[in-house]
DNA sequence: TATGAATGAGTTTTCATTCAT
DNA sequence: TATGAATGAAAACTCATTCAT
């Protein structure tokens, strides 16, 4: 699948044949991501990414043709950076509780570093269309793979079963999401372990999840 | 305290003295509101604001210095629609279920009333800093005031004790704006009762409240 | 039928409302046919009216959208100025070789005095399609009139019966255009008398007409 | 005189001294007509032209200084081909009469075979100085032929003495080439055959030739 | 107060041309 | 010779804001 990749180039203006011009690219897409933390997307004038870039004002169109697109860019490298799916795979958790910690801990951690970033992209969201499609879908198969997980610890009788698993789904998703926002963007000082515990218990309560096993009681 | 709208007048530039003034200054209100919510905080031109009320686009500056202070404008005059704040008082509720639910229904419902302009809020929040930290403080005191209820819950034994009372009020809070942002704003498609009774349940069972009264219990 | 003139604006700018504003939109046509004329349609910059026509560069966007636009407000001006049709009737020439001589020498007149612009929009004919297809328009109307004339004169047999009508009118009308845009724009010197006198000739030669009536027998 | 095409290499940048340099040239130069032909004059950019011929954008430098300079070379290539001088000698045609018509008949039909790129020089004359002064001057040694012919004709008292004859050649050259232009390239729908005929008719009649020899004398 | 014309600062974008490899 | 990336000058255009009437 993976392996075919039919080159969806969607239409980019050049793709270096250059080792210079990857340089290059590379060059403005960090400056991008420099002058738009710095500015904001709104502010952040093409000159100014390509002044950073230490290129001339007309080399930006050599590889975008719109801060759009550079930002675009930018996002994909980043998100190949922070996405880590396949949680329960990569550690091999099964306990839900804890599953539950590891998750949103990677996310919330994830989130605090790149807060910057990520409010950016807030920002973005709410200014370019395209962009606010994108979190949406993302956001909608996140949800749908939560759904499923309540959905199964519902048959199992470990979850209660009067909520509807993808609106849950979602309700619980977009209160990490939001917390991760209020506190490492918006500044609201919360200590990141009483959140991550805060968050987890709510999410436990939530679903009426059994009582914790015992953590690891060595004995005596 | 919120009922009194004290000060913050911000230096608005005048209040009308005529009739007349007061007429073009509603006019030009309304007419932001129509323009704002048709092409959004940051494509809206003053230009088009005048047009829209049918005034000379000198005239806009008889009342306003900015699209800023005309938007501050629209807002105090929404909020004044939209607050119904002292539920509690206002509706005799005691039971707390009854309490979330109501809580929950009056905010979705007003919500969903004014879909356009919470996504404007939304919007210009993102673009300029004063809206953000207005929702900000507006989330805090919210957030404070159910804290204090939690914390009463947890005293009383009726609301799990591990949760931090301010954090989780913030958390249950984001959940509900968000979804009703996600739903009513961005169109994901869940029924409105749905959407409320799953809410219901998840702060419920968050807070571990006890099994709920029999609905009617006419008897006894 | 004219007195609906369902206000064809074209999707005009700005129709000034107050006389300074007309006065500026003359400036600036005023101001657009000088530039024109001195540089031609290509290396005229918008700019370069406005500054012409002492005011902001801005200003000109009151009243027109493009170079092109403001173009076509120059010619329809112009052609208010040039245009005289019905020599006929305004006239009262009967004679045919008198009616092709007033006629040629109106055209050649006319054309001299506005060589320049009728330089411009030869220039701008071949640039801006739209300009092309309107003096194609005018081209063929007048053509069809001459060849309606043509045809009277054959069926007189004042008029050689072997050339085709309207063929023969736009090769005559093509051949007086060309030559006025060759003497008067390309500055083929050839005295202006002589020019007419000849065209003349060719047209009454090419037509077949009879001998001319003796011009003025001031004799017996 | 016109057949040895001296000099006039006008500074030209590189003769190529490799049968690899002539490929590219050439390349370059057809990549040219057809850029040109599509996209006009203005509008061809050297980018696409190089493009079109294969090569990276610098090479096109590496032959030509300019657009300007590329089209000269398109011009002088395309100018070997069409031109066909010394009809009669040619022909051995003696009649005046047969000698305007295949003098027309040629010229049409080369017009007609090219008229994309006539249409393009007509464009260029338009908007280069050098190329409008080129054409000024073919049509003046043009014209000077046929005056000389003209007035052989009135010296033999077979044509009208009336005509000036430098004039009159201008005036019947015009005429034909501008038609050309109106049918081939503006699309003016007439045929071929009515059109070459008419415009013949037109030059006899114009020269006052006498009756045409009974086209063939099949007795005697 | 109302009008609507005038202002002009500030970016984007194109593409011919150069140049290091 | 060929390559293709880098350069940077030059104009258009928008629209918030001012101001004379």
């Amino acid at each position: 699948m993976a392996a075919q990749a039919p080159a969806a180039d969607g239409g980019q203006k050049t793709t270096p044949r250059s080792a210079r011009g990857v340089r290059t690219r590379n060059a403005l897409i960090a400056a991008a991501r420099e002058v738009f933390e710095r500015d904001g997307y709104l502010d952040a004038r093409i000159t100014d990414i390509s002044k950073a870039a230490h290129v001339a004002s007309g080399s930006f169109y050599t590889y975008f043709t719109s801060k759009e697109e550079i930002f675009q860019a930018l996002v994909e490298q980043v998100q190949e950076e922070m996405l880590h799916p396949h949680l329960r795979e990569r550690t091999g958790i099964t306990d839900t509780r804890k599953l539950i910690d590891a998750s949103n801990r990677e996310y919330l951690r994830a989130y605090k570093k790149n807060a910057r970033l990520m409010a950016l992209f807030e920002q973005v969201a709410q200014i370019d269309e395209k962009f606010m499609k994108l979190r949406i879908e993302r956001g909608n198969a996140f949800a749908r793979r939560n759904a499923k997980l309540i959905r199964t610890l519902q048959d199992d009788g470990e979850a209660d079963r009067d909520l509807d698993p993808l609106v849950t789904a979602h309700a619980l998703s977009v209160m990490v999401s939001r917390m991760a926002y209020m506190v490492f963007v918006l500044g609201q000082r919360i200590p990141f372990e009483r959140l991550v515990t805060t968050l987890n218990q709510i999410w436990a309560n939530a679903l009426q999840l059994g009582d914790p096993e015992p953590e690891t009681a060595p004995e005596a």
